[in-house]
DNA sequence: TTTCAGTCTGTGAACGCTCCCAGACGTTCC
DNA sequence: GGAACGTCTGGGAGCGTTCACAGACTGAAA
C-alpha cells in the first residue's frame, strides 16, 4: 500500500510551503487566491487527507466526542430515546467532522475507563445519557473541566450540567387535565423510578393538577419496564378497585398496565382510562391504542448536541433547553 | 489546568530514560525488574496517561474501530440485534482499550464520510452492520484493505468479508418442521426483504422443508416492519383463505400478522398457527405469545468482534462463524 | 522619498510518542 | 583472555501537523 500523502506532498505539488497548505486547511486567512487554488487542486490530485493524530498532537483537540451510557440495562438501545439521540448526534457531529465514540458506564470498571479516556484527552466533550442521581462520574467529569451536556436533566446537577429535555412536568399536567376533563374521578398513576427526572417530574405534574386527590394510595412506582407496569397496576387495583383512570409514566409500562387490566376484566377505556407517556412505537400497537404524551425526541437530541458543540466552542454560558410536549388522543382514554 | 504529564516526566520521576518507560508501556521486554517497578510507581505518582495521538502518529495504529450502520431506517437501534451488538462490541473492545466510533452510511454523503474517515487512517478496523447486497461501500473498503467484518453475512461478499451470523436457514427449517409436525397442511410464509441474508435464507430453509408445497402463492414479502407484516398477511389471506399456518421471518412482522388475523376473525393457533423468528422482546408480549426461533444474538456479537480483532492482529485468514438457533414454543403455534 | 500598515509566504520549533542503534554490562564457552 | 551472546539502557531521529515569527512584497499616506 502506497504511503498516504502528507502535507509536504501537497505543498510540493502546489509549489507552496507547508504553512500555506495548513492555512488553506484551517482558517484560510492571508492566502492569495492563486495559492488557494493551487493547494485545492493539489489536495484533490494527491488525495490528501489530514492526519488527525498529528493535528491533535499540537492543537490538543481531538475532533471527537464521547457519548456515555449510564444505563446498565441490557436492552438500552431499544429505548427510542437512545435510538434517536444516537442517530441525531452522529449526524450533527458528522456534519462538523466530529466523530462519536460510545462508552458504557454501567459499573465502576466502566466508569473508570471513561474517566481514564477523558483524562487522556481523547475527547473534546462528553454527552451524558440517562445519568442517575448521584452518579460519581458527574463529579469526576466536572473536576476534569471537560465540556459535558446531558440528554435529560441530571438530578441534583441541573445547574452544572446543561441539558435538553422534554417538558415532563407540563406533559404530565396535560394528561392529568385531559383525564379530569373526561370526567374521571379516581385517577391513579404509575411513575418511573424516583431517581430519574422523568420519574420525578411526571409525578409532580400529575400532582400539580390532581392536588390533594393525588393521595399516596393512588401512586405506584415502576422501573420503565413492561413487567413493572403490570405489577404496579395489579397493586393499584388491589388497593383501589374503584379507580377509573390511570396515568402511566411511560408507554411501555402502560402496555403492561393494559395487560393487567384486561386480565382483571376491566374494559379500557370504558371502566378504566389509561394514559401513557412518550408516544413510542408501542403506543400505536397496544389494544386499545394508547392515548399518550408525545415528546419531541428528535428536537431534544438536536438541542443536546447543539449545547455540547456550543460548550466546546466556548461560546460562553449555556442554558438548559426545555421543549414542549403534546397530547395524542387515541382510544385508551 | 495543569499540563498533563508526559513520558518525559515519568522517566524523570523514575530515574530512567524515555526509552525504558516506553518499553514498560509496550512490549515490556528487556526491562530489569527494578526499572519496571520504578516506572510503574512513577506512572501512578504522576497520573500519567499515554497520549494516543502521539503514539498513533508513529505506530500508524489508532486504537479504535468504526461501526458502520448501513440501515437508513430511523429506528434502527431499537432492533435488538443492534442493541446487543453495540453493547457487546463496546464491552469487548473496551477490554482491549480499543474505542468504538459509530458512523452512519444511509446515503451517499454518509458513505463518502465513512470512506474518508477510513482512508484517513482513523480506524484500525470496520464493523459492518446490516450492509445490503451491492452496497458500494464494501468495494471501497475492500480496496482500502482495511480489516473489516460484518455482523450477518454481506450478500455476494461472503468470501470477502468475514462474518458471524445465526444459522438462519436451519432456524427456518426448525420452524417449518415444527409446523409440519403439528399437522399443518397449508403453510404460508412472510419473508424479509430479499436483499438481506435473513430474508433469503429463512425462505430457503422454509423451502428446504416444504419442498414443492412452498408454492409462490404461499409466499409474501415484508420489510421487517410490523406494518409490512400486517399487509403481507392480508394479501396471503386473500389469496389463500384456507391456509392453516404461517411462518413469519421476524417477530415484529409476526406481531403485524397476528393483528391482521385477529381482524379477519381467525383464531391463533386454532385456525392459523403463527411462527416467528428472532425471539425478540415483542415475542413474549403478543397475544397469543409467539412461538419463534431464538437467535444467539449475544454470541453472534461476541464472535463478530472476535473476528475483527483477529483480523486486525493479523492472525491469518479468518473463517465465517455460523451459530445454532433454537425453537421456542409458546402459544401461537 | 520614507514610513507604515496590511497581505502573503516560508521555515524552525514544537507536540509526545516509538523505533532503532550503539554501547555497557554481565555470562558462558572455547 | 577474548570472542560471542543475551540482557538492559539511553538518546537521536522521525511520525505529520500547527504555530509563531521573520521577512518580502504591496499600496497608500506623509
Amino acid at each position: 500500500m502506497a504511503k498516504r500523502p502528507t502535507i509536504h506532498d501537497v505543498a510540493a505539488a502546489a509549489g507552496v510551503s507547508r504553512g500555506t497548505v495548513s492555512r488553506v486547511l484551517n482558517d484560510d486567512r492571508y492566502v492569495s487566491p492563486a495559492a488557494h487554488a493551487a493547494v485545492r487542486r493539489a489536495i484533490a490530485e494527491t488525495g490528501y487527507i489530514v492526519n488527525r493524530n498529528a493535528r491533535s498532537l499540537v492543537t490538543q483537540r481531538t475532533g471527537s466526542v464521547v457519548m456515555v451510557l449510564s444505563e446498565p440495562h441490557e436492552k438500552v438501545f431499544e429505548d427510542p430515546n437512545y435510538s434517536t439521540t444516537i442517530r441525531t448526534a452522529i449526524r450533527r457531529l458528522g456534519e462538523r467532522d466530529v466523530s462519536l465514540v460510545i462508552m458504557l458506564a454501567g459499573d465502576d470498571g466502566d466508569r473508570a475507563r471513561v474517566v481514564h479516556y477523558v483524562r487522556g484527552g481523547h475527547a473534546d466533550g462528553v454527552l451524558l445519557m440517562s445519568t442517575h442521581a448521584g452518579d460519581p462520574l458527574v463529579d469526576e467529569l466536572e473536576s476534569l473541566r471537560i465540556p459535558a451536556v446531558a440528554c435529560g436533566a441530571v438530578i441534583g446537577k441541573e445547574n452544572v450540567i446543561p441539558y435538553a429535555a422534554a417538558d415532563d412536568r407540563e406533559g404530565a399536567r396535560q394528561m392529568a387535565r385531559y383525564l379530569v376533563g373526561q370526567g374521571r374521578r379516581k385517577i391513579a398513576t404509575i411513575t418511573g423510578p424516583m431517581d430519574t427526572p422523568g420519574g420525578i417530574q411526571r409525578l409532580e405534574g400529575f400532582a400539580d393538577v390532581l392536588g390533594r386527590k393525588a393521595s399516596k394510595k393512588l401512586i405506584e412506582h415502576g422501573d420503565w419496564t413492561q413487567l413493572s407496569g403490570e405489577s404496579a397496576m395489579a397493586r393499584l387495583l388491589e388497593r383501589t378497585p374503584d379507580l377509573d383512570a390511570v396515568f402511566v409514566a411511560s408507554d411501555l409500562m402502560a402496555a403492561g398496565a393494559l395487560s393487567t387490566l384486561r386480565a382483571a376484566g376491566r374494559r379500557v377505556p370504558d371502566d378504566v382510562a389509561v394514559g401513557g407517556f412518550d408516544d413510542s412505537s408501542v403506543a400505536a400497537t397496544t389494544h386499545p391504542p394508547l392515548t399518550t404524551i408525545r415528546q419531541p425526541l428528535a428536537e431534544v437530541a438536536e438541542e443536546t448536541v447543539r449545547l455540547l458543540l456550543a460548550l466546546i466552542d466556548g461560546g460562553g454560558p449555556v442554558e438548559p433547553v426545555i421543549l414542549p410536549t403534546r397530547l395524542i388522543v387515541r382510544e385508551s382514554a
